[in-house]
DNA sequence: TCCATATACTTAGCTTAGCGAAGGAAACTA
DNA sequence: TAGTTTCCTTCGCTAAGCTAAGTATATGGA
């Protein structure tokens, strides 16, 4: 292995390392939103990527189709998505968040970044350049 | 809020989106192992930091200590693990990975390396410098 | 020494989520 | 219009999280 691919290698290593560390710190703060963190999860799909069916939800999350529909059941009856029927189709329910829904999670959604600000606050401007163009590269393949 | 602020607050959003998107993608490859995502990631710790009692291992992997007594007795059920007295307290069981449980995690965790380095291998050396140097950065902190 | 408390773990019982198999209803298609 | 496909649900199972309660060993003070 050439003294590149090394490089390559313990770079790969420590991103690793590093994004299992970061969320496992924000995670942290999801309890005090009372859902769980499949529920965050498909939530956050909702209110950012807008109302979508059963089976594109389960494909968004990466699981499947009888999973989604059981969690969407229950997040329905907690008050947290509502369904329309598809004007087009009548087998496929359209799923929404409701305001509640869409509040519980924003707040979710602030406790993270605000975790995640005060990990960074330490860091001189150098570093924060760094890692904002760091973000923009990954972003172009995550 | 500032510009910089701003600009922060854009940051802190990009690097936790891309952490969500790159361990997805990497979650991807561990089904090949035929382990769960919480028997890898205990035979990690085991791996690489070394044998421990139920109640460092729980901790380590932010769990309560029931849920990681009955993951260990399946683990080890499964030859994963082994368990041996500690010498200085019959209550604690240190538990280690057995050459099984080290082949299998070994395994799992070059799937994921080899899938991230060839998710990185379009980018140029000076986003290669970019993202090594990030690592190192957030490496202090998570 | 011995009793009380603390610690390490296990057990029991519950909930949430994942899966695959199978089924019903609507929509296509030949 | 009959057969197939698609969308979703239901069922039954397993894995893994939790709290409460129990067991066994250690420890510390009277």
């Amino acid at each position: 292995m050439s003294r590149m691919k090394v490089r390559e290698y313990e770079t790969a290593e420590r991103l690793h390392r590093v994004a299992i560390g970061l969320l496992r710190t924000l995670r942290q703060e999801d309890s005090k939103t009372g859902l769980s963190p499949p529920r965050l999860s498909a939530l956050s799909v909702l209110v950012f990527g807008g109302a979508r069916s059963i089976s594109a939800l389960a494909a968004a999350e990466d699981v499947q189709i009888p999973s989604m529909s059981r969690l969407v059941k229950e997040m329905e009856r907690g008050g947290l998505i509502r369904r329309s029927a598809d004007p087009a189709d009548c087998r496929v329910s359209l799923v929404q968040a409701t305001a509640k829904g869409r509040r519980i999670m924003m707040k979710g959604r602030d406790l993270r970044l605000t975790r995640l600000m005060k990990a960074l606050s330490g860091l001189d401007p150098a570093e924060r350049r760094t890692l904002a163009e760091a973000s923009k590269i990954l972003q172009e393949i995550f």
